[in-house]
DNA sequence: AATGAATGAGACTTCATTCAT
DNA sequence: GATGAATGAAGTCTCATTCAT
């Protein structure tokens, strides 16, 4: 997905390297409202050379998604197969932690103004069995109740990546998470859905 | 706050409550990108009149977030008069029912691009004082663990909101809900901030 | 099709009908290349207000198409009805007149860019059914050939237009349009279609 | 004018031929607003190569009008040789013909934003010279009428042109020429230039 | 010589805000 | 007071032309 046709001359992949992390950097900054001209201006191009490799504004954020994605995808797998019990936990907060900066992915990963599946689908269905695979981890070591699916993750992360916004980092690992953990630790809800009253 | 100088006369505080309301819905379908043209012309009024009331696109916004919480407060306050235990659960579950429908409101209280407590002195500290009671109320009922203050809940409704954006209302419901509520039910955690549990 | 809802304010209707002159006058110009800045600038007036009046480039070009095709309709009915059997051939040379000075309105009839039908489907209705009635006219007092119908004076028109453009009004007149004319009056094609060999 | 100094290598005066051709075709069915990227693209080469044999747009556009007319002078010229009667017509529907596809030509000959007597004077020169040849021959033959000159063919082109984009080539052939033949063929206009009546 | 990446001016359009009516 | 027209500063994107590779 990152390689197609001719392998880029070098000069014009560093380029599209840098626009792709400057881009990054000022998307998580800023939001999705920045304009093309601060990016180009930023990366030290000229406005058009942006534009050449990402002939929209989408498309230059689609990429950024996908690259983010990717490398999250990555770093979960590895660290789901050290610690299979710590593997989901480890994976929502640093997922969190992308929200806090990385308000772009965010916005792509909540849906604001971005479908994902449908603008990367094949990015998404790794991500999404990526997810599968830990929480079934998790699962199996017993530290994460087992009536939670996929989707349920991914509302978790929305909401956590939401919170770390609105929070720093160290109060919300020692206040908060602490409440997350013990939610999803929890024993299986009974079966109707409502919480088991041990409240 | 709401009233300055003289009384208005009777058109234009029909006027003003009028592009309020419309503002509220617009905002909170559309979300904040919405054209004050637009809002005017649901409104049945020229742009000019909603410049008369609020000088500013911001400080329209900033007016329909005082409005909302002030809302927000007096339903609280009623539902934890009636149930110290519960009150908490509801004004939460309540306020992530309001995301769902008022992009505005969210992003005002998530703090995107907007700053309530320097905006709405007043607002957030009523808003805050509200919070703390209803929380001592469900702590002192042994509904909530008593380790928690009111920037945690704050916090909880950021991630909430988001999460029911994300998410329907039935699936968040019975599915994500009552693992927050687990989480918020627990025993306190332990002094070092982990979770006392398996942890 | 001119008046829609309400009557226009009076500074908008001046405004609007300065913009629709303006921009007759710069398209016939420099055909329709020109920026609408450009148009707002020798206006007078704001780029926001001509897209006010106008939403889109395109939108202000068919405003003056139709404009200019009202008023050559109306024109030509006037001249018909005076004379009958010269009512075809004024219309035409009319149209190349406009044609020398009005290259957006060239453009438009000739359909370079721009399809008159069906942007326009009541302009064009109107302005064909003026020269269906012309024709017949002419026909009828025996000044043109009576195998001609409107697509083939529609084809002239166009040919008129780009003569007209290409070579001055006095000798267009002098030494082409005799040429035309002549043929036009020419006793009917015979029936195959090829010129029936007085030549 | 086609070559100077040196004989260029033969894998230039290959690409040079090939950019020539490419950019005829896609001029005639793009017209001129057509990008050198494009034509660069179709042509198979960098868009550096498009430049370096043509030093901006505006030259390669000559480049090709002055091939054009070089081909058309001597196709005209023979057909002049086999038929010096029918010589004038064959060119005149085959000028249209070409305009019909060749929208660059057209606007070239016609003079939009374009004036070749000025950019290209020999071949502006060498067409004129042609067109005088084979009007003189048909008037000789007497096939058209003896008191045209070759501004009034050129005029003719220019407005068969404009009529050919309009209408399909068919249609033209049977319902308008014939119209035009029999106009070229008249008796001569009376001296005073205006059309000698119901003739 | 060829390539195609980079440039940057400029086109169209939107919209918060001001102001004449 | 209300109206809605006018303003003009952005913002996204295109493309002729230049230049490093």
């Amino acid at each position: 997905m990152t390689e197609k046709s001719r392998p880029l001359r070098a000069d014009a992949a560093r380029n599209r390297a840098r626009v792709l992390q400057v881009a990054y950097e000022t998307f998580a900054e800023e939001g999705a409202g920045v304009p093309i001209d601060e990016i180009a201006r930023r990366a030290g191009v000229g406005a058009g050379t942006v534009y050449r490799h990402f002939p929209t504004k989408e498309s230059l954020f689609q990429a950024i998604v996908a690259d983010r994605l990717q490398q999250v995808v990555e770093r979960a797998r590895e660290q789901a197969a050290a610690d299979p019990g710590e593997g989901l936990y480890a994976f929502l907060f640093h997922m969190a932690e992308q929200g806090a900066t990385d308000l772009g992915l965010t916005e792509a990963f909540a849906g604001i103004g971005f479908d994902l599946a449908a603008a990367l689908p094949d990015a998404e269905k790794e991500f999404t069995g990526m997810m599968a695979e830990i929480l079934t981890q998790a699962q199996r070591a017993g530290t994460v109740r087992s009536d939670l699916d996929v989707a349920d993750i991914k509302t978790l992360i929305v909401g956590l990546q939401a919170m770390r916004r609105f929070r720093g980092d160290s109060e919300l690992m020692h206040r908060v998470y602490p409440v997350i953990r013990a939610g999803l630790a929890a024993p299986d809800a009974s079966p109707d859905g409502a919480t088991d009253a041990s409240a």
